[in-house]
DNA sequence: GCGACAG
DNA sequence: ATCTTGTCGC
């Protein structure tokens, strides 16, 4: 399916060969019935990791299907580059789900990334699925501190592109920096976020994939 | 050149 | 990412 680069030149090589296939036109879907949150905890020894994958009703925000892979880390943590340690495991997860999901919710980033290409971008690309990334930190850009209310947001500007947008989900808390991945506008994945973030700052997918992922890391 | 740097 | 108690506030 895809092949893994073993050095830091390769892996950035990669990006920059990928990148061009990258859809950032499609507004994406409006509406979704099935939505994916992927996201990758680390074992306290040894370079292991565990990939965990859910899929929520956006109905009712509940699982209705997930897969978990274990595996030894296959590439360093590099920032810029992290989608080679955490993509290898999450795709063979995605593989082994019974319902294919409409939007991937990536614990990351996309376009604001520096080529452009975070993990976002790099899944949508290799599995033709609309995906989006949701940081829970700053990476490239600056951004204005958004309005205390919920829903409110600042744009992300890292070279003099717009990248991605601070996102409010709760009044009064930390923004959550969002960023388009394949296959979605800027606004809709806002719109999308916000709707799965009724309750707590992260959207309901990225904490399910959070909770099984350390729950299987245990486990293992 | 120096520091910062998704998870 | 992970190591980690209590505590302030709604």
């Amino acid at each position: 399916m895809a092949e893994w680069p073993r050095s830091v030149a390769e892996a950035e090589a990669v990006q920059e060969r990928l990148r061009p296939l990258v859809d950032l036109d499609d507004p994406g879907p409006e509406t979704v019935r099935h939505v994916a949150g992927l996201d990758v905890a680390y074992a306290t020894e040894g370079d292991e990791l565990t990939a965990a994958v859910v899929v929520l009703d956006t109905g009712t925000l509940e699982v209705v299907d997930q897969a978990v892979v274990h595996e030894r880390a296959r590439f360093p943590y590099v920032p810029g580059l992290f989608a080679f340690r955490e993509l290898p495991p999450l795709l063979i997860a995605l593989e082994r789900l019974r319902i294919t999901p409409e939007l991937l919710v990536c614990d990351g980033y996309g376009l604001a990334h520096p080529r452009r290409f975070g993990l976002a971008c790099h899944v949508g690309v290799l599995t033709g699925l609309p995906a989006i990334g949701v940081a829970k930190t700053a990476f490239v850009g600056a951004y204005g501190d958004p309005p205390p209310e919920r829903g409110s947001w600042a744009p992300i500007v890292d070279r003099g592109d717009v990248v991605g947008r601070a996102l409010r989900t709760r009044d009064g808390v930390k923004p959550v920096f969002v960023s388009q991945g394949h296959r979605v506008g800027l606004d809709n994945a806002c719109r999308h976020v916000l709707r799965l973030a009724p309750a707590y700052r992260l959207p309901e997918p990225i904490r399910q994939a959070d909770r099984l992922s350390r729950s299987g890391a245990r486990t293992a």
